[in-house]
DNA sequence: CGTTCGATCTGAACACGTTCAAGTCGAGCG
DNA sequence: CGCTCGACTTGAACGTGTTCAGATCGAACG
């Protein structure tokens, strides 16, 4: 029979998700910085030291976060694509099923991001850690366009969906340093430049617009041979 | 007479100098993380609890290195500005600058811009307290486009200085992630990326982009009524 | 049953950022 | 000269993330 995963055995599995639990549990009711690891560790009923068995430092632990939200956010982009042939109507979907989703995570995300902004971090959206999880997400901008109505040239069709992705990157920026009731800023950001990144794209046709996008496919190809990083 | 600020009293001021200057020197020898408080504190001749009563935490410390840099790159913009004509060249000059300015700093620059990515932080661009120097860099690209020869409608004119700092932003955080010898990616995106840049803004009087141009001016307007950050 | 061995677990110890109660210093005043 | 007061300075102590030398567990094997 086949060799075990270390970490998929039993009792280790079973270990790593109380751990996971309790972490998530506590970052969501105290934040990030108002958590510390002996909280954890007690919250799951393992000592301090075997929290760190499982998982290499505190900011590992929000990879757990980071995996659930993407599921989350997946799920309910769903029935947006399904039901949408429109690419603005397609593209806003996804955004504001983003913002539904991480809703109750802002406080907390805040610091989640300060150190997600580390470019040594495993956490950056840009590491090779993150690759699959970045690939995912680069795919789910795949679908939006590719199941839209839209019009575009080959080359566009290729490399929008990592800039769709990049543009979503903006959008959470904007989104963590938003203190708006409700985030309604994030909101209203996403409903006025939704429209212009699809105009944008229609008029990527025309001649006019044409030797500026083939020249900025060229940088994306350029740099994205080896990604931002590296 | 006028009362004194209690920081700028001589024996007060002289301490705060040999603490950031022992601050620095640590920091673009061994790092940020790699320089402790206890460290900055031994190398300045002071105690602990003393670099305390100068600066609030070991971040506040990097707001000297954030003015020191930023009075070195205005001075190696400089001679750019008074020479150049074309924006293209301006706008180059400018970036180029700053990349020369900072390149001693990239390693450790990496943890402080960490600190900076946290909305919270006063060293995030964003936040009121790093209003002034954000007003002075943005004053810089305003100067980089008004002493140029590109022709752009009024309502360009005003709004582009706001979103061409955005742009620098952009690059800096892909300089972050740099870690090509000699940062010559980060090089390769400013060459690449000022001509679209450029030939953005001159396509920006035609009627095709006219409406997408408004549009986006608009959206900048309403967002920065108040800033991205509250 | 006894041994072995790797996975799992433990808690003391360490280094660091930060706080604070308690000093010291020096100019101005009576 | 002694006193006062506020600016400045001190170092011990605290809480935290992280490390590590060693338990403990349990399945496989002889």
């Amino acid at each position: 029979m086949a060799a075990r995963r270390p970490d998929t055995s039993e009792r280790g599995e079973q270990t790593r998700t109380r751990i996971v639990d309790a972490a998530l549990g506590l970052f969501e009711e105290r934040g990030y910085e108002g958590t510390t690891m002996r909280a954890v560790a007690a919250a799951a009923g393992v000592s301090l030291g075997n929290a760190y068995y499982y998982f290499a430092s505190k900011d590992h632990l929000v990879q757990a976060f980071y995996e659930r939200s993407q599921v989350e956010h997946l799920a309910a982009s769903r029935p947006v694509l399904d039901r949408e042939r429109d690419l603005g109507a397609r593209l806003s979907g996804v955004l504001h099923a983003w913002l539904d989703t991480n809703r109750r995570y802002h406080d907390f995300a805040v610091t989640f991001f300060r150190t997600a902004a580390d470019p040594d971090s495993p956490l950056s959206p840009f590491s090779p850690q993150s690759q699959p999880a970045r690939d995912a997400a680069i795919a789910l901008y795949a679908e939006v366009l590719h199941g839209s109505d839209a019009k575009v040239t080959p080359a566009v069709r290729e490399r929008l969906p990592e800039m769709l992705w990049l543009y979503s990157m903006g959008v959470v920026l904007y989104w963590v340093h938003d203190r708006s009731t409700d985030v309604e800023r994030s909101r209203f950001l996403v409903d006025r430049t939704v429209p212009l990144v699809v105009r944008l794209v229609n008029l990527s046709r025309y001649r006019v617009l044409r030797g500026v996008v083939d020249d900025a496919m060229d940088i994306v190809d350029e740099l994205s041979g080896r990604r931002l990083t590296r």
